[in-house]
DNA sequence: TACAATTAGTTTGTATACAAACTAATTAAA
DNA sequence: TTTAATTAGTTTGTATACAAACTAATTGTA
């Protein structure tokens, strides 16, 4: 390819990428709404659907988010009454964040989220296995020199 | 699988998405900062690259990004110098949106940045196709249902 | 031809994102 | 044991994103 071309934008790859994140997250906000949280917000419930108890370090390691995002976002998370926010007494530096029940609650209304996002993108399980590993081919080369 | 597990992290397909989409831009940011350029700015820039006359409505459609995005974007890139934008006479209701001299130039200052971002993402050409051919099929079916 | 409907773009409000600067607590080390 | 360095999280500043409300221009239509 001539090194103009690779300036196209259909020659891109980060565009694509950029673009499905994008539409996709935007099929998720009306169905999120019903549930009172945004993406973002989302992806942390599901943290701490997984994992009762955390500080902003690890979600911020976990989720690739920064704690000067997390930081406004929790608070928001905490004003909903779905976790809270304690500084630890044994360092005070750091902030225990843990679910509350109505948060652990919130994960039943979210049940057939999947399924519906599932039907909007509309692949194969075989596609959709490729494009997962390569997805995760590329974040783990994307991060390494991050290092 | 179970619906539960449907809701774990490691299952998710878009947050894979979502996480390569901010990685990758945030490896294309130092890169952009010698051009003068965030990433949405570049991907106007690429869009005026190869069409060098348009308003506000054809590249919300073309780029998918909202008007109310655009309009201060724009704002910028012309305070930049990279652009004009002027009223049509004919309808004024239009804005039209036309590359300068310099915006042209800025083509030569980018014309590496895709093989070095190429580098970091690092998978075969034939990844990069099958990936390519993935993420746009997911497009066109997450919006399809938006008309 | 007035008035309604549509259209193009802008403004406003809310929510990310992240770099850089900052604060306070803890740890390391001179 | 002070002081320096590190660490965890917050604040600030800039730049998206987009829905909803708005403005002004144009088009449709009764």
């Amino acid at each position: 390819m001539l090194q103009q071309d690779s300036l196209r934008l259909e020659n891109q790859l980060c565009f694509p990428l950029y673009l499905c994140s994008k539409e996709i997250i935007r099929k998720y906000t009306p169905i999120l709404e019903k549930l009172n949280l945004t993406y973002t917000q989302y992806i942390v419930m599901m943290y701490f659907w997984e994992k009762e108890k955390s500080n902003v370090k690890e979600i911020s390691k976990t989720l690739l988010l920064d704690s000067s995002t997390l930081t406004p976002l929790l608070k928001k998370l905490e004003k909903k009454g779905y976790i809270t926010r304690v500084r630890s007494s044994i360092d005070e530096r750091n902030l225990e964040i843990e679910i509350t029940k109505e948060g652990k609650n919130l994960k039943n209304k979210a049940l057939s989220i999947p399924e519906q996002i599932g039907k909007c993108i509309d692949i194969t399980e075989d596609e959709a296995k490729a494009l997962y590993s390569l997805l995760y081919k590329i974040l783990i080369n994307v991060e390494k020199e991050n290092k």
